[in-house]
DNA sequence: TTCGGGTACTTGAAGCGTCAAGTATCGGTA
DNA sequence: TACCGATACTTGACGCTTCAAGTACCCGAA
């Protein structure tokens, strides 16, 4: 057994903040989507990734897998989510056993709706306060944070992140 | 109401990561101490917080804004950490209304032995992967995101701030 | 002194996530 | 063809968090 290496002074203190970040962004994140659109950042995490997709339909694991859920998660959400209209299930045709999650007409509209102000939230906590060599800073941080948080190649959506509903296309 | 301004290219693909540290990070987190310490992060950090002050003892009310939660579901953890003998509630002689959680003895004994655990993990799974430069960035990007998440002072602990049992001390 | 509004905390119900089973299907093998 | 271990997903129970009330106490004013 190693002795136990502590957090420096200075380490302690970026990790207060990371953490209190960690806590307190996904919060508000949460709470506006809640209040204006009623949807968990999960939910419209979900929702956006369907959107961009050609066909604005996903095979369930590969959804899961996308929004770092587990496919519980993803099956109990799903079924919310069909519940209120805005998605609907189709049996693969490929697969037997896979499901097929589809953003309904009425699910597309609603995150229409719900982007811009959900944008701006993130916008006004996030990117309005950091300076442009702050922005690249942290996508560096982050990059690497990921390559040892999801080892399978540190970008999980790397099959098919471009563009989505938050961005106008 | 003004037009949305849409994320570039650039701030999509750092917030995307940034997204996923933020699901993944916390996630690992709880998952190690649940496994090793039967504990949330968050109890983990109550835990902690109380360890480092004077007396072990804290107001619920105090504790709640240094931990960043709501005082329900302070209150609702106290109860199960004290079902597990780990705290223990005192009324506040200087006011009636309030509430004292105490960390007794056999719950600084189970903080102290599930600590080296959890530092590590913190080590390995953040200052391992960041250059000392890159954690100096990281504190000054933290800073600012607070800044802007927690109007009140940016520095919610800061009454209090100083060792922990994540320290040694 | 006794209201009355605020503060400190607790409580119960409802929602979401995890974990552990359960069901159905696939694919390779005999 | 009939098996058998994997895979894809679903389901139910349980735990934690939130939200909305509820209780108890404080304090200033009438």
């Amino acid at each position: 057994m190693e002795p136990t290496r502590w957090l420096s002074d200075g380490e302690q203190e970026v990790w207060q903040r990371m953490l209190a970040v960690l806590t307190l962004l996904p919060a508000e994140l949460d709470g506006q989507l809640q209040r204006d659109a009623d949807l968990t950042h999960f939910g419209y995490g979900v929702l956006a990734l369907l959107s961009e997709t050609p066909g604005r339909s996903r095979r369930m694991s590969e959804l899961a897998a996308l929004v770092n859920g587990s496919q519980s998660r993803l099956s109990h959400l799903v079924g919310r989510l069909e519940r209120q209209g805005w998605v609907r299930r189709e049996r693969a045709d490929d697969d037997g056993r896979g499901s097929v999650a589809v953003l309904t007409d009425a699910g597309y509209a609603h995150l229409a709706a719900s982007a811009p102000a959900h944008v701006a939230r993130v916008r006004s906590l996030v990117f309005d306060v950091l300076t442009p060599t702050q922005v690249a800073q942290l996508g560096t941080i982050t990059a690497a944070l990921l390559a040892r948080l999801s080892p399978a190649g540190g970008c999980p959506a790397s099959t098919a992140r471009r563009g989505n509903a938050s961005d106008g296309s």
